[in-house]
Formats: C-alpha cells, sequence, structure tokens
DNA sequence: TCACGGATTAACCGTATGGTTAAACCATGA
DNA sequence: TCATGGTTTAACCATACGGTTAATCCGTGA
C-alpha cells in the first residue's frame, strides 16, 4: 500500500490565485509549495494546528505570509494537507508490515514492533500530532483519508483465524491485537511527559526504557497469542 | 491514594480581587467556582484548552466571562485547574488497582482492565485531552503533579519479580507490562475517530468492540507473563 | 525589448479573543 | 438603616490573528 493510495485526491482546487488556471499539477515552484509544507509540518506537529500560527510557518518557511495563502488557501487547509501527510506516513508502515502476505505472524510482529519504535524515535511528534488532530477534529479523517477496497489486513486476520482453527494460537480478532499491540508500542510516545514523570524516565532513561521495550514486546505479546 | 494527594497544592493564591484577602477556602461563593471549574471541564475537554474559547466556558456557566477572571485569573490559570483536575481524577485509578497490596496480579490485571474500559466509555474525552494536552504543553505535568514519595508500583514491581524469581512468570518490568496494557486500554480512546474508520467500528460497532475486549484483554495479557 | 503572467511581497483590514475596569448588586452585621 | 466588602455584570480595551489587496518582481516567449 503506497501512502498516496491513502489520500483523497484532493489537489483539484488547491487555490488558485482566484482565476482557475488549469496546469494542476507542478507549476513553475513547485518547489516554494513543498518548503511551506515543510514548515508547516514542523510548527503543526510541535504546537498542534489550534495552538499553531500561520506567521510563525511563513517565518519558518522564509516568505511571505500571504504566499501560504496563495498556495493553500487558508490554515485549516494547510493544516488538512499536513495531516494527510502525517496520517499518510505512518499507517501504511503498520498495514504494510502486518498485512503483507507472506510473512508469519511471528515475523509480522518482530518486525512492527522493531519498525514502530525505530519511527517513532525519529518522528516524536507524530503520534501526538495525530491524537491532538484527531480529538479537536474527529471528523477531520473521514473527510482527508479514504475507505480501502479490501482490509488492509486481511492476511493477518486469516492467518490468526487459521491458527485459532488450528488450536496454536489463542483466539483472538484482529482488530483487539493489532490495537492491543499499536498501543503498546505508541503510548510511551502519545503521552510521553506523563510516562517519564510517573516512572522516571527523563533524558537519556526513556531511550533505554525503548531499547529494553524493543527487546521484551515481541515475545510478550506472541506469549499472549499461545493458547 | 486520594485524587489530592497527587496534586501539587496550589490555592495558595487563586487570583484574588487583588486585596489579597486571607479566607482562603470556602469564600462565599465556592459554588460559583465549580460551576465554572465545570464548565470549563466540558469545553476545555471537547475543544482542547487551545482551541476552546473564554466566552463559551463563560456561556455554559451561565456567567459573564470577568467571572472566570476572578475566579481562576487567567485562561491558562483555569486550563491548569482542569488538567490536573483531570489527570488526578485517571492516576489513582490505575495506580490504586495495580499498586494495591492485597491482591494478586491476575486481580489487579482483570480489575484494572474492566474499570479502565468502563471509566472511559464513561468519559470518552479524557484520554484525548489528556494527550492533546500533553502535546501541546508538554511541561505543564511536570508543574502540577507532585512527584509521590513512594512509587506507587512498588508492590506490583516486587509480584513480578518474585514470580520471574520462581519461575512462573515471564520476567517483566513493571513500566514495560504497564505501559503495554494501558496503552491497550487507552488507544481505542485516544484515536477513536482513526480506529474506528480503519476497523470499521463506527456507532454501536465500537461499544460491541469494547464488550469483547474486556472479555478478552486479560486472559491475553496474563497469557502473556506465562513464562 | 517588451508585454505577459505567475510568484512574491509590504501593507492593510476586520474581527475574535483574552483580559480589564468601573459600577452595581446584595447579604451581613453594627 | 446604612456602611462594608465580597460577588457579579456591562461595557470597554489592546492586540494577535487569519486573511486580503494592490503593487512589484522576474523569467519567458514573441
Amino acid at each position: 500500500m503506497s501512502p498516496n493510495q491513502l489520500v483523497k485526491q484532493s489537489r483539484k482546487k488547491s487555490a488558485a490565485p482566484v482565476t482557475a488556471s488549469a496546469k494542476a499539477s507542478a507549476p513553475a515552484d513547485e518547489e516554494t509549495r513543498a518548503r511551506i509544507l515543510h514548515a508547516a509540518h514542523r510548527v503543526f506537529l510541535r504546537a498542534g494546528t489550534a495552538k499553531a500560527r500561520t506567521q510563525e510557518i511563513a517565518d519558518e518557511a522564509g516568505v511571505n505570509k500571504a504566499l501560504l495563502h496563495y498556495y493553500f488557501g487558508s490554515k485549516a487547509a494547510l493544516a488538512d494537507a499536513v495531516f494527510a501527510q502525517q496520517a499518510a506516513q505512518l499507517l501504511p508502515r503498520i498495514f504494510g508490515i502486518l498485512g503483507a502476505p507472506d510473512r508469519s505472524v511471528e515475523q509480522k510482529v518482530r518486525a512492527v514492533v522493531d519498525e514502530q519504535i525505530g519511527f517513532h524515535r525519529a518522528n516524536p511528534y507524530l503520534a501526538g500530532f495525530l491524537a491532538t488532530e484527531l480529538h479537536v477534529e474527529p471528523d477531520r479523517i473521514k473527510r482527508l483519508i479514504a475507505p480501502h477496497g479490501t482490509p488492509p489486513l486481511a492476511v493477518l486476520e486469516q492467518q490468526l483465524q487459521q491458527a485459532a482453527a488450528a488450536g496454536t494460537m489463542r483466539p483472538m480478532p484482529v482488530a483487539q491485537f493489532v490495537l492491543a499491540l499499536m498501543g503498546a508500542l505508541m503510548l510511551p510516545f502519545l503521552m510521553r511527559p506523563m510516562v517519564s514523570l510517573f516512572f522516571n524516565l527523563e533524558g537519556d532513561r526513556f531511550d533505554a526504557f525503548l531499547d529494553e521495550r524493543q527487546e521484551l514486546l515481541p515475545d510478550f505479546f506472541l506469549a499472549g497469542l499461545r493458547p
């Protein structure tokens, strides 16, 4: 599943300068657009779209504030673009691994734990940003993310069902299992300040905690699946 | 652990009307203060403190906007009060159950699953609110929540260590286990719109999913602990 | 070389918002 | 009954903010 498959095509009218000039894709300066999007990404992820200020984005992009509107039409539209981009960066990683047709359940669990811990370590604001935006504007995701033809986890579902039927695994609906696994992986990032405070994981210790987690979680979750 | 033990005492100067009149607790109308706090609670939890408007809180409390400042001094202070109150409502439930001295690990896991699913069902915005606020203002929790003398999970930690030493359980640090469990319990609420969309859990189906979850998670997590 | 048009900017605008002020209200007790 | 002081309000204020406008810049093709 490529990221673009997830995102509803929306470039249809990305706020052209009043006169709806054609030439939809790649106008002269696609690079400026990207620079703005990048700046918006940084600012929005840190502050959340509600607290973020367009001026700050413009500054960080090194352009005039009016240019944001020239390219994206409004703060909300820009926020939509960033949200869609971030969701489309996270979800395929999860579904791509867990939904793969050619790996065992065990391989998938080990792979997704490694991948996700690495990913959120490298993008520590992403999970919190998504949770924030989902909370503040719950309907946006329906507007922006396209439903997919076949459920992306159909293969994993079959694997779990067959193993359950064969008696080699505890019966467990995919959704229940995947959401347990993802919750365990994401919560430390979603509530990092609280987690750090209560489990004494400030600074370096948080990293050590993640190393240990990467080690322990796969076996733990696979053990949970044993009958 | 009572809720109040968690919250740093802060009433010391709750923005009295300039003349710092003594009479700290229960001035004439403690009830108005409570009504404002209640309204703030409702508005902040739905919208997050950044998007929430003081006017809306005043309306919902049936008072003039100036009264918010009379009682709480500023929007930020009011937000602090709500945040502290909400954190102090969630955390003792978890630590109270998991840290209890007189229950087995199995009893604790079963109890906390029941309790938390019920609690978040009844307070569906709380988890998202906490995540949002932690993300947007990561330092607030250190300012508002007092560190506790003895770690609240010391007993559980001992139980896990003893069971590991006896070979009846897989070795598992408390933090790793508790954060896996809490993540599994809270993620559906933290990212409900996304979860609902991708696992087809709109409306009633979400409730059914929670019922099923309440049934499955205890055994699943206890199985994960088996050696 | 110059006209065209997209890209970019400085300056501006209306308003929503958090916060303040001065006055009115009202219960209490002297 | 009236002075006191905590409580509440209507009206007001400053400004931060998202958005708009009109002009300028500048590469390109005729």
